[in-house]
DNA sequence: CACCAGGGTGGTT
DNA sequence: AACCACCATGGT
């Protein structure tokens, strides 16, 4: 069985250090995390940069301001219409709750609760955000991980599988390895299925784990 | 020009 | 549970 170690190293080796998330605080995290849903990170760095300049990256200021001026301020990361309110819901959960300092009490489980509640957090954002804002010991459970970890244990079809590997890698790696380890899976699912062919069976390329492996190790 | 990016939601089967 | 259409900009 592969262990959680190895495969960080693996790719480490391959991709080298990724060093996410990148940001100022755990809250420019959280917004961070809801700007990059289905966009390139350069084009929600864009985003984060509007906001930056206009100090809105502070719960407190973000809520207050008027929908359709945030929609044009995060423009560049696309879907700004459903992001703004979505953002804003966000800033008025948090400095509701006393500020991230305060959030930071709950233990993981509530605090995913609380994170899926809200409008526009589904599972993926929920997990990047416990781990990369709130430093808690999560595997990120999107396409990616679930077409590598897939692969690696053979197993295709439901994603129950993927969750007990996770728990596996959960047990035995620490916060700061699996922090690293979600942005390796991410850099080698782009690079490994960069060349390759379009899946028959969903056609996709990126996002699928039908595909045959296109190199050793995936 | 087609395809894709560090998804979520609401609806249908 | 799996599948679908929709949201929408910028890069290659």
């Amino acid at each position: 069985m592969l262990e959680a170690r190895d495969l960080i190293d693996l790719l480490a080796r391959r991709h080298g250090p990724q060093q996410w998330w990148p940001a100022e605080s755990p809250f420019e995290v959280m917004v961070g995390a809801m700007l990059v849903q289905r966009t390139t990170w350069t084009n929600a760095a864009r985003a984060i940069e509007h906001l930056r300049a206009q100090r809105l990256l502070e719960a407190a200021a973000l809520r207050r301001v008027r929908p359709e001026a945030l929609a044009e301020l995060i423009r560049p990361a696309g879907f700004y219409r459903q992001k703004a309110p979505r953002l804003i819901a966000l800033a008025e959960f948090v400095d509701r709750a006393g500020g991230m300092e305060r959030l930071a009490v709950l233990d993981t489980e509530g605090l995913r609760s609380l994170l899926l509640d809200l409008p526009g957090i589904g599972e993926e954002t929920a997990d990047a955000i416990l781990l990369y804002a709130f430093d808690r010991p999560v595997v990120v459970d999107d396409a990616y991980a679930r077409r590598i970890i897939g692969r690696i244990t053979g197993v295709r079809g439901d994603g129950q599988a993927v969750r007990a590997f996770a728990s596996l890698l959960v047990e035995d790696a620490d916060v700061v390895a699996l922090n690293e380890l979600h942005a390796l899976i991410v850099a080698h699912a782009k690079d490994v299925c960069r060349a390759a062919p379009i899946c028959q069976r969903c056609s996709l390329r990126h996002a699928c784990r039908h595909a045959a492996p296109t190199d050793s190790f995936v």
